[in-house]
DNA sequence: AAGTGGTCTAGACCACTTA
DNA sequence: AAGTGGTCTAGACCACTTG
C-alpha cells in the first residue's frame, strides 16, 4: 500500500533520509548520536524493513552515518588531520633529520606498520617518469589515534638507490630524502597531483573505511635541482581524516 | 535457499560485484560498455531481484558504473580536467587580463551560468577570516563539454569592494583579482585547503552527479602582501572531473 | 510491446552487540 | 534474551527507454 503513488513527491525512503539528514546537519543529532533503527522506522512510518534499510543506506553512503552491527546506526564523527603540502617539505624539515610526518600531527601519536621494501619491475606510468624499468618500492601504512589513515607507496630508480639505506627498512635520520641528498640527488622541486574517488575493496580493508568514505590519492613526484625525477610517491588517504593545505604566491 | 550459509565466503551479491569489478578494472569491460542487467544476473546466478540490484549497487556506489533508466547499467567514463594550483594563479595570468580558467581547459570550451551577486551577512567562519561582518558574495557554476563540473562561491569584505565592479555581474578584464589590484589590494599569497567527501543532495543536483561520485571542496584564501585576507573562495568540484596539481620547492 | 531500472511489501534466517 | 543490522527470497507495480 504505497501512500499516494501518483504524486510528484520523492519516494518514501528519500523523504525519511532527508528528514534524518536535516536533523544531523542542523545539529539536532550530534556526533555519535544514535539514529532511529530499522524497527523504529518501520513502526513510525508503517513501511517494510527493506524500505527502512534503504533510507538509512542513503545516509550511510553519504558518509553522514555509520552502521554498527547489533547495535545501531550512529552519526559519524570527524576530526581531520591538517596536512601541509608546501611547508612540510621545506628543506629544513628533513635537512635536520626530522620525519616529515611530525609537522602534521602536532603531537598526536602516529604509527607505521606493514612496511615492505622490494625491488620490482616498474609500473608503466612510474617507469616513464623515473626513466627506469627496475625500481625499489617502499610500501607502508600510517595510523593516527590507533586508526589507519594513509597508505603510501614510494618508487625509486633501482640504479640510483641500489646498495643505499633506501633499500633497507630503516633509512636512517632524515629518511629517504636525506639519503637522496647523500647521493647528491637532493629533491629540490615537487609536484603533487590530487584526485578523489571511491575506494576499492582492498583500500576499504586496509584503511578500515566505513561506507560513504572517499579516498584522496596524492601522487607526488620529487625532482632534483637538475630536473631529474628521483621519487614517485603515491599516497592513498582516508578522505574523512584529512585536510590538505597548499600555500603559494601570486 | 542460500547456497552454503555456514561457509566463510563473502555473500553472493559481493561475489557477483567482485567479478564485475574485476572485468571492469582488467579492461574486459570498457568505458561505456553495458553490464549484465538485473534480469541477466537473476537468471545467471539464480538469485532474487533484490540481490541482483544489491550487486549492481555496489559498483554504482563505487563510481565504477552508472545506471540508465529503462536502458541498463554501464561502465562509467572518465576524462578529468587538470587544474594547476600554483601556476594558474601566477600574477602574469590575471595581470594581463586573462581569466584564470583559461589555463586549465586548454582550449576545451567552458561556460559559466547561474551567476548571482549579492551583499549578505557573512557566515561565521568567513567573517572571522575576512574580519568583516558584511560581505559581497559571488556565486556561479562552471561547465566543460556541456557538463557542470564546479560550483564556486567567492566572498569579499563589503567595506573593501563596495562600489567597485566586484559587486557587478561583469567584473571587467582580469576579473576580481585585477580589480582588487586597482584598489591597491592585489593578492600576493594564497592558501588552498582541500577536502573530499560525499556530496549533499543539492550538490548532486547542481553538478548532475551520478551515485558514487565524491566532491572535492577547495577553500582558497587570498592575502595581500601586507597579510590581509581579501577573498575567500569555496569551490565544490565534481571529483571525477578533476586532477588538482600543485608545484612547490623544497 | 518488451525490457530495464526504481520503489515497495512481507516475510525469513543469520551474526553480532548489549544488557 | 532481546534487539540490532546483514543477507536473501518471491512476489508486485511503476516510469522510462529502446526497437
Amino acid at each position: 500500500m504505497s501512500e499516494s503513488p501518483v504524486s510528484n513527491e520523492p519516494p518514501i525512503y528519500r523523504r525519511i533520509a532527508d528528514g534524518l539528514r536535516a536533523a544531523i546537519l542542523s545539529g539536532e543529532l550530534r556526533d555519535g548520536d544514535r539514529l532511529p533503527g530499522e524497527n523504529a522506522l518501520m513502526a513510525e512510518y508503517g513501511i517494510a524493513r527493506a524500505t527502512a534499510r534503504q533510507a538509512l543506506s542513503v545516509l550511510i553512503n553519504e558518509g553522514l552515518a555509520v552502521p554498527k552491527r547489533g547495535s545501531g546506526v550512529y552519526v559519524r564523527r570527524f576530526k581531520p588531520i591538517r596536512r601541509h603540502g608546501s611547508r612540510r617539505l621545506a628543506r629544513d624539515q628533513w635537512g635536520r633529520g626530522q620525519a616529515i610526518w611530525d609537522s602534521d600531527t602536532r603531537g598526536r601519536p602516529y604509527t607505521v606498520d606493514g612496511l615492505r621494501v622490494a625491488r620490482e619491475p616498474a609500473p608503466d606510468d612510474v617507469a616513464a617518469i623515473l626513466a627506469a624499468s627496475e625500481i625499489w618500492v617502499r610500501r607502508r601504512r600510517y595510523s593516527v589515534d590507533e586508526r589507519p589513515v594513509q597508505l603510501a607507496t614510494s618508487y625509486f630508480p633501482a640504479d640510483l638507490v641500489e646498495g643505499t639505506p633506501i633499500t633497507l627498512p630503516d633509512t636512517g635520520p632524515g629518511g629517504v630524502y636525506a639519503r637522496l641528498g647523500d647521493l647528491g640527488q637532493a629533491p629540490a622541486h615537487f609536484t603533487e597531483e590530487v584526485q578523489a574517488r571511491m575506494p576499492q575493496p582492498e583500500e576499504v580493508t586496509a584503511l578500515e573505511l566505513p561506507a560513504g568514505t572517499p579516498v584522496v590519492v596524492v601522487r607526488r613526484t620529487a625532482y632534483t635541482a637538475g630536473g631529474t625525477a628521483v621519487e614517485v610517491n603515491i599516497m592513498t588517504l582516508d578522505a574523512a581524516s584529512y585536510v590538505l593545505q597548499y600555500d603559494f604566491d601570486a
